[in-house]
DNA sequence: ACCCCGTATGAAAACGTTTACGTTCCGCGC
DNA sequence: GCGCGGAACGTAAACGTTTTCATACGGGGT
């Protein structure tokens, strides 16, 4: 059995609310009890248990987050940057991914009731209905890169768009003329905006004409299966804009392999910037999400609304910054270009 | 205010038991009031209260996950792995990383008190007794790459010596005889166990006299200046082992830009396939360890911990196997070789 | 007709905290 | 000397569940 406070209450020979008083440095206490209580305590090694607390209190010093999945990098930085926020709030951080359908979604959506004091969400199932279902009343909420526009949510965006669309403008610049675009899944809201972006650079350029979508679903062999598709059409595309980073990867393969030559005959850019962007032969050009940032922004924005009574103006809908990153794969000289 | 159990009961016209027991599924309560407190459930969007729920029950479908960082592939895979394994289980993720020094990871782990019901621990800092300090009575544990050895406690290892060897004698094998090793920060366990297992194949085969052992850190940079290093050494290596993929990269680096062929002049091998070592010039030979299955290896053991009754005989130390993967960096054909 | 037993249900205790509210006591000003 | 105020501390309620125990009820065996 585990010592609680009424151990320590016996031990020290006061009532618990003083124990309670003490340890939590509350006022009400002499110095001298509340030496003798800590020194108590410390002795049973006494360690408060957190569901009772939290039962009585309602805070719980966690936030939850839901994320569709943890594979590859961008999670990975994702969950650093709202661990590294976290950590600095004196917050836990309860971790649920990787639910398929929108069912397995709801059960982690439910399961965080009264173990969380916030929500980060980001999931391709959050839609308002969804959120409304399952979100019990009030619990604070964050929307990460999510295409739900709630007014009672705050959200957060990468600018997809707008790094997509500078993408597309800096191949435009380099004197390329068809540009080959390689999708992802397309429930993605973030494949969305990205191809917006190159949609309607072409367009503004007045190449509205020239738009060609190929298929994708973010790996590497779907970029590579794109590539081959790049290379068959006639006329062939002198540069191709995939919407991550690993179907950039796996296209540059598909060129290597046909003997094409990057950026000289078709010029190849990414978007993400994962670290072995740099590494891959060529080193690709291509947009940076700062995903730790966009971590940290999103946990700030959540204490924020934690802490702020009810009557708090909400936020708007912050975007998040990306930039261009130049690299050899479309013969750049590697200057990175900041875009608000 | 949320809705209670009580809610429930009212709205029912039954008491506070049977919805308990008809949303739990015991026993006790015919169909029809099931359905009917079912019904009264889902239509005030009633969710049971974690908090207190657990304080009754000491379960909290929870483990926590004591992290010393989050940086880089590796704990990226690692928290993938053991959510995987968790989510199958039913259970959720408490993660608490990037503790600089002991006194931040006591916080850590004692306010997992009364929030988890297991500990995944892997932490520099560790030791038996700091453990004994601050783990609270029976939480079952279990200990990642640790260097602690108990009996009370489950541990779990990656086979960083026996990958070492065999990487070792691999390079040996091909003809090398001067072999210089980059190693880790000092304190880290597998940087000890990974040269420990580099000098006993040198000594096996008669080379004991020929142990070069070059400092690093684990990152890129480091692995730079330790190939700047091996470059200025008298006579030259002819291979470079790297205690990690990141430094090999970095090692990399500083041979192409010496004008040094890799693998021809000097062959090079890393530590860990990280998703980045296939795609590195040239693609680079090195140990995998798979590090998504300690994750769940490590959380399935965990689990039978924690369903063990009391009297259960401990598992002995568990070693995870590494295998030797095969690619250009050292001159290979691209096998793998599994090894236990 | 009576007893008994199993089943459905309710009342209440328990989990370990925090905190509102009393109570005691001491010192001070009149 | 007396009342009064404030500080120190204790008592008990509250948080929302689960679970033990008691109770009511209905039916079958005698």
């Amino acid at each position: 059995m585990s010592v609680t406070i009424k151990d320590v209450a016996r031990m020290a020979n006061v009532s618990v609310a003083s124990v309670s008083r003490a340890l939590n440095g509350h006022s009400g206490v002499t110095a001298e009890t509340q030496k003798r209580i800590r020194e108590v305590a410390a002795r049973l090694r006494y360690v408060p248990h957190n569901a009772a607390r939290s039962l009585i209190t309602r805070r719980t010093q966690t936030i939850g987050a839901l994320l569709p999945d943890l594979h590859g990098a961008f999670f990975s930085e994702l969950i650093r940057g709202i661990d590294l926020a976290a950590r600095a709030h004196g917050l836990y951080m309860l971790v649920s991914s990787s639910h398929g359908d929108a069912t397995e979604a709801a059960i982690a959506l439910r399961a965080m009731q009264g173990r969380v004091d916030g929500l980060l969400v980001m999931s391709p199932h959050a839609d308002e209905a969804f959120l409304d279902e399952n979100l019990p009343i009030v619990l604070p909420t964050v929307l990460i890169n999510s295409h739900v526009r709630s007014d009672r949510h705050a959200a957060l965006d990468v600018d997809d768009y707008g790094g997509a669309r500078i993408m597309t403008e800096h191949l435009l610049g380099l004197g390329r003329k068809r540009i080959a675009f390689i999708a992802g899944p397309e429930v993605n809201h973030d494949v969305q905006e990205r191809c917006r972006g190159y949609r309607e650079a072409l367009a503004a350029a007045g190449l509205g004409d020239r738009v060609f979508v190929l298929p994708g679903d973010f790996t590497e062999e779907s970029g590579y299966h794109a590539g081959k598709q790049a290379l068959a059409m006639v006329p062939r595309p002198d540069a191709i804009f995939a919407a991550n980073d690993m179907m950039a990867i796996g296209c540059l393969s598909a060129l290597s392999e046909a003997k094409v030559r990057t950026p000289e005959d078709i010029a190849v850019a990414g978007f993400d910037d994962i670290p072995m962007a740099r590494y891959v032969t060529p080193p690709l050009t291509t947009v940076r999400v700062r995903i730790a940032e966009l971590g940290e922004a999103a946990l700030e924005r959540l204490v924020r609304m934690i802490e702020a009574p009810e009557d708090a103006a909400p936020e708007p809908r912050t975007v998040v910054a990306t930039e261009l990153v130049v690299r050899a794969s479309c013969g750049g000289n590697g200057t990175v270009r900041r875009r608000a």
